[in-house]
RNA sequence: GGGUAGUUAGCUCAACUGGUUAGAGCAUUCGCUUGACGUGCGAAAGGUUAUAGGUUCGAGUCCUAUACUACCCACCA
């Protein structure tokens, strides 16, 4: 980019873990990255190489977590926050210097003294003031949502941080009883009506009028309607269908049309004794139905038809279930979908709904709904949610943080684990003749990396971010080619990510990153309440979001203390959030945004194109009005030399020090460099490696061999020949010609960011052209004695073709060097200290001129 | 299931917006060389660019279909 008559050229190195040394394929960017830097060098421009080392999230607190455990035998807990992330900080300072010198060792030319730390107190207020801006902007909610919750670390964590691991379990099949029409509860407290509806004898009567449902009128039953009797004494609820309804206006009424030997064991004679009784069953009842009248009903029992059977893993979660989902073309379920069914022990019902997501083929291809303990269910509840917003189905949380039963269920279930839960639920559910089998089956569970504990999925608020506002201009700036994405059909990649975006939560339930910037005054409490939702309150009042406690006076949203009483958020920002304002946050803190601000390149994996890179771009346009840089080029991964991704637990992780001791680090970028195209992985291969040392090799004896061979000469005088007079022949003609084309097509791959190219063309063209070709040619002008001693090519036209010869090789391996120069930095700085020093030289090659310039 | 790529020499991979005879490293075969070279040089062999169609004066490159492979995302109630 040009600014203030000079060009300028910046690249923010993505800053590496500072906890840990990088392996082979973690410096890999740093070649790339580097090769940019110094080829812009060579130009001229002013260049900026913005380094800087991460705090890293989870994983960085985890690991000081452990160190401090090893060294003083205290846990985070035991330090408290504030001591923690103290030490933590003073402990990755410690440890940045070790990471920034396998930075330099690799040969990554940035500006080292203006090294940042992520969590540098100048970064932290850029970051902060983003999300105080946004709040401003509207852009900022609460919203419940699930998450992974480890009830032993007693904190959130992201999927990357859990673990799965195989085991041994039962799918259980489960039958819920359908209701076509209208489901009735009727809930008695006398054994008496229940034995009665047990017992066979198929009528009963009831109350016209529920006093628990005052608005239900039971006139309206009709045939056909699901009737759940539950008997609050034990527990146990019985099913059964309406065959028949009589209704009557009154006791008398009712006395004159019943046989009442089917209602009671003995004949009730008179009017009186039936009201009373009637009375004996409950407090007033008789009055009441002398009021508002009676019906009685004639039972069926219930068919294989009137249950609809799913089958699940944890039982448990029934009691929290809000919908049973099938596949909309599951022609068996048909008939059923938009019925309700009665759901068992906890006696609600719950709609049959449709997902295209249930598999038809597993179980019986009727799920059962969990979204507060399911991340499934709980996709599946949105998606059917966002497109049938009348009929939409909720969430009913009943695990708590404690990893307990709490909430809407049966009192007899409170505290208990949930595999406890799972077992007496299918203990009750058999006894109620609801377990249709149960078969073994392999479930793969999901725990905690550290804790190994069983992840519990909850129901839990968490800050989001609103990205409607910041994904629009992210894709057009693609779209429009603001920033362009090397290779090209990442662009494809990018743009399927962000238009398929939802809603951004940022918070994590930790302490080492960048505490959110809320403060509350008092306590925030999140409970779950008795209908199973969360509700938040601040010092015992209720609030409804951020905007509605801030509106209440409750909250404030700023980076210092608004003072005494009042207490900071516990969570912090995903790490996201702060990585995707590292450009403009690094730059400025430096001071240096007018010049260097937006930047030119921004050089990372393509795995993170979709996490990181997009994040950059929609904060960038959204703080600064800009794009964070302009092109983006993303490497490919370096993979273990059997083709294996390399990681910590196939044990395959090579150390640049490895091979930087047998090779070279000049060798090592290579490997990265030649012949590699962006986006695409690529082994790590010995014998490129020792290909590779050997041209380092050959570069140094070519260059050997021409200074041999310019011994007679001054350098001044050299490089003050006029080129149009010397004598030149055809093989320096050829040789000239080739070079020149090579400095365009050099500078041409550059431009395109085509590295691989552009190093594969240097490199042949050096060791086949020039060392093998050309040297060859002009040994026979150079040499100045023969075969037998005597005086070789020291006069007339001898001479003269031989001084052609030197000016030629002399300036021609300069040129080399420094066309090569971006790529092996060390051996061309090496040799370029060997040669004669002219008035016009750089001190170092870094601040040569490219040929032509 | 959704997405993105890949399939080119024995192996690992290139080939810039379609344009000479598809290249390199390693491996293989033969020869030469030691006065820049840890060696190096020269030469050879090795390909119907996964398959089948299509567009074009011209296709590894563009289009369609098929078959495999890899990666990312989602999922196994």
């Amino acid at each position: 980019m040009k600014r203030d008559g000079r060009e300028t050229f910046s690249i923010v190195n993505p800053p590496p873990n500072a906890y840990m040394r990088p392996h082979i394929g973690n410096v890999s960017g740093y070649a790339y990255q580097d090769v940019l830097l110094r080829y812009h060098r060579l130009f001229g421009k002013k260049v900026l190489g913005q380094p800087g080392k991460d705090h890293a999230g989870i994983q960085g607190e985890v690991v000081v977590e452990k160190i401090f455990i090893e060294n003083k035998g205290k846990t985070k807990l035991d330090m408290g926050r504030e001591k923690f992330y103290k030490a933590s900080y003073a402990h990755f300072e410690k440890l940045m210097p070790m990471v920034m010198s396998d930075e330099q060792r690799i040969g990554l030319s940035s500006d080292y003294d203006r090294n940042l730390f992520t969590l540098d107190p100048k970064v932290v207020e850029t970051v902060l003031g983003t999300f105080i801006k946004m709040f401003a902007d509207n852009m900022v909610y609460k919203g419940v949502r699930i998450v992974n919750w480890d009830p032993v670390a007693q904190t959130t964590l992201a999927d990357i941080d859990t673990e799965r691991v195989e085991r041994e379990t039962e799918l259980v099949y489960i039958k819920y009883p359908v209701s076509r029409q209208r489901v009735w509860f009727l809930s008695f407290r006398s054994k008496e009506v229940l034995e009665r509806i047990r017992s066979g004898k198929k009528t009963i009567e009831t109350r016209a009028l529920n006093p628990d449902e005052p608005d239900r009128f039971f006139g309206d039953i009709q045939t056909g309607d699901l009737i759940v009797c539950v008997d609050k004494t034990d527990g146990q609820t019985l099913y059964r269908k309406v065959r028949e309804v009589t209704a009557f206006t009154s006791m008398k009424d009712a006395f004159d049309g019943l046989d009442l030997r089917q209602v009671f064991e003995q004949e009730p004679g008179s009017l009186d004794e039936m009201r009373e009784r009637y009375a004996s069953l409950a407090d007033g009842y008789a009055e009441r139905i002398d009021k508002n009248g009676l019906v009685a009903i004639t039972f069926a029992e219930l068919g294989d038809d009137d249950f609809l059977t799913v089958a699940t893993t944890r039982a448990e979660t029934m009691l929290g279930d809000t919908a049973i989902t099938v596949n909309p073309a599951d022609k068996r379920y048909k008939e059923l979908t938009g019925k309700t069914v009665a759901l068992p022990l906890v006696d609600r019902t719950i709609p049959v709904i449709t997902s295209a997501r249930v598999d038809k083929e597993f179980g019986t291809g009727a799920v059962k709904l969990t979204p507060a303990h399911s991340y499934d269910d709980y996709v599946m509840m949105t998606e059917w949610n966002e497109e049938h917003p009348d009929d939409a189905v909720g969430y009913i949380n009943i695990i708590s943080k404690a990893g307990t039963l709490s909430g809407p269920v049966p009192e007899r279930y409170w505290g208990m684990k949930s595999e406890d839960a799972r077992a007496a639920v299918i203990r009750d559910l058999d006894r109620m003749g609801l377990i249709v089998k149960r078969e073994p089956h392999t479930q793969s569970v999901m725990i905690g990396e550290r804790s190994k504990a069983v992840i519990e999925q909850i129901m839990s608020s968490q800050w989001f971010i609103d990205v409607e506002r910041l994904k629009q201009p992210a894709i057009a700036a693609v779209k429009n080619g603001d920033v362009t994405i090397h290779p090209e059909y990442m662009n494809k990649k990018y743009l399927h990510w962000m238009e398929n975006l939802h809603d951004w939560p940022v918070s994590r339930s930790l302490w080492w990153g960048y505490r959110i910037p809320v403060w509350y005054k008092g306590e925030l409490k999140e409970e779950i309440n008795d209908e199973g939702q969360v509700i938040e309150s601040i010092n015992g009042t209720a609030v409804k979001g951020i905007y509605d406690a801030v509106e209440k006076g409750l909250a404030l949203v700023q980076i210092d203390s608004p003072g005494e009483g009042w207490i900071q958020d516990e969570d912090v920002f995903d790490t996201w959030f702060s990585s995707g304002q590292w450009p403009y946050a690094t730059i400025k803190a430096n001071g240096l945004m007018d010049t260097f601000y937006p930047t030119d390149v921004m050089e990372t994996g393509y795995d993170i194109l979709e996490l990181w890179v997009s994040r950059m771009i929609m904060l960038s346009l959204y703080t600064q009005g800009t794009v964070p840089f302009t092109n983006v080029y993303l490497h490919g991964l370096v993979k273990a030399p059997d083709g294996q991704k390399m990681s910590k637990s196939k044990n395959n992780v090579i150390a640049p020090e490895e091979i930087i001791k047998d090779y070279g680090a000049d060798s090592l970028r290579l490997l990265y460099v030649v012949g590699n195209k962006p986006g695409s992985s690529y082994p790590v291969s010995y014998e490129k490696l020792e290909g590779y040392k050997r041209f380092l090799n050959k570069i140094w004896n070519a260059a050997k061999f021409v200074l041999l061979n310019l011994q007679d000469v001054d350098g001044a005088a050299l490089e003050d020949m006029d080129r149009t007079k010397l004598a030149f022949n055809d093989d320096d003609r050829t040789m000239h010609a080739h070079l020149d084309a090579l400095v365009s097509e050099t500078k041409r791959r550059m431009e395109g960011f085509h590295l691989g190219v552009a190093a594969q063309e240097l490199y042949d063209s050096f060791w086949h052209t020039f060392a093998d070709i050309y040297i060859e040619q002009i040994k026979e002008r150079l040499y100045t004695r023969d075969k037998e001693g005597n005086p070789l090519n020291m006069e007339g036209d001898d001479l003269e073709s031989r001084r052609a010869a030197q000016w030629s090789a002399y300036t021609i391996l300069k040129t080399y060097l420094v066309l090569l120069h971006p790529f092996i930095p060390f051996i061309t700085e090496t040799v370029w200290q060997e040669l004669p020093r002219y008035k016009d030289d750089a001190e170092t090659i870094m601040y040569a001129k490219w040929p032509g310039s």
